[in-house]
DNA sequence: CATCTAATTAGATATATATCTAATTAAGAG
DNA sequence: CTCTTAATTAGATATATATCTAATTAGATG
């Protein structure tokens, strides 16, 4: 399973020894005794924690008469950080979607806009939800403080249940409120769906 | 510092709990009574875990009535696989590369090569060597198992030192050995520098 | 075959931590 | 102010693991 691929990587990775031995691999190859050396630590240690390191395929070595090279796997260590960027913007690539976005949102603003701007109703589909929270949120201005009443009112002329959708707003991300003022977040706060990660 | 931040990361992440937060909170918001739900695990433990994520700064939370709502940071994750993607081709990005590499690699050339093809020195400095090395590899074939003999008589075309060059492209991964028969690396394991790391 | 070198394995110890139950805190709602 | 709900903190337990020294293995060399 890949989730458990995952985790051993991380798991490995998260000791100082392994990545101070990632580091130094990252140079060019070493073996046993001068990664100890470097480090302070036995030889044992060291073997012990390459055993780790090749567990997870992120090392591997040659021999070279008595001395053993380890060399350090770049191309697994590439593909968990490709792993990290999906997680990131989960689902699809980035550069193919910002067209493929703008006809997806303006088909969703017209099967549940009416021509006056108010909304049909709230989809309960997630994503086409944001898009419309988004483009409701596009009416106010980032850094400027609003109070609760000043929200309801923005609000209500898109739609009767402003309590409803300002709750959306807060727990997508859109805005955020403190001691009853409310606040648009910057638009690369706006993580909740994958489609507006920057 | 940096190293330590980034083995907090890696531990933070290598649990198969709070891999599995991670992606729950990839998707959307939750708050920790719906994890614990999700994982069948109790509330203690999810904040347990909620705390560790967040002492990486990998989610913040927001309090709406009397739940609070995890969220995932995705710009944080985004960071680290940054940060290991430079573990990859550490030093200098990729695409301004090639031009500027195929320079430095002629002057190298131009240096350390006689205009019969010969070798005047084994440069010091690895850089250079490698270039030198990565030329002379160029011209084995990939795929084709060589005696030690014939790697020997090849080498001795560019220098007399066949044995330190023979170790050298092991050491550097341009080829390996096994059972005294020499073979070249795909290109892609070539991985010593990180100039040519594909 | 005997010896040397470098690495690994075995075994011991100390530290860290994931998880649970029970108790406590924080904030809303009546 | 009291009751309810959700979350956190405290404390206990069991498991995992980083490191060391000592013993063993694997090749290379003479």
């Amino acid at each position: 399973m890949q989730l458990d691929k995952q985790v051993a990587f991380h798991k490995t990775m998260g000791d100082p020894t392994r990545i101070k031995i990632v580091h130094l691999l990252s140079v060019g190859s070493l073996h046993v005794g001068a990664i100890a050396g470097k480090l302070g630590l036995t030889a044992p240690t060291i073997s012990h924690h390459l055993n780790k390191l090749k567990e997870c395929n992120l090392v591997y070595s040659r021999r070279e008469k008595n001395t053993i090279y380890y060399f350090l796997n770049k191309k697994v260590l590439a593909h968990h950080s490709s792993v990290l960027e999906r997680f990131t913007n989960q689902g699809e690539g980035k550069s193919e979607m910002s067209e493929k976005i703008m006809k997806e949102k303006q088909k969703v603003m017209n099967n549940f806009m009416e021509k006056n701007g108010r909304l049909k109703s709230i989809p309960a589909q997630q994503k086409k939800k944001l898009f419309l929270l988004e483009h409701m949120v596009d009416g106010l201005e980032v850094g400027t403080k609003y109070s609760e009443k000043e929200i309801n009112e923005y609000i209500k002329q898109f739609h009767d249940d402003f309590a409803t959708l300002r709750r959306e707003f807060i727990i997508h991300q859109f805005m955020f409120r403190m001691n009853g003022i409310y606040e648009v977040n910057p638009r690369e706060m706006w993580g909740s769906t994958p489609l507006y990660k920057q």
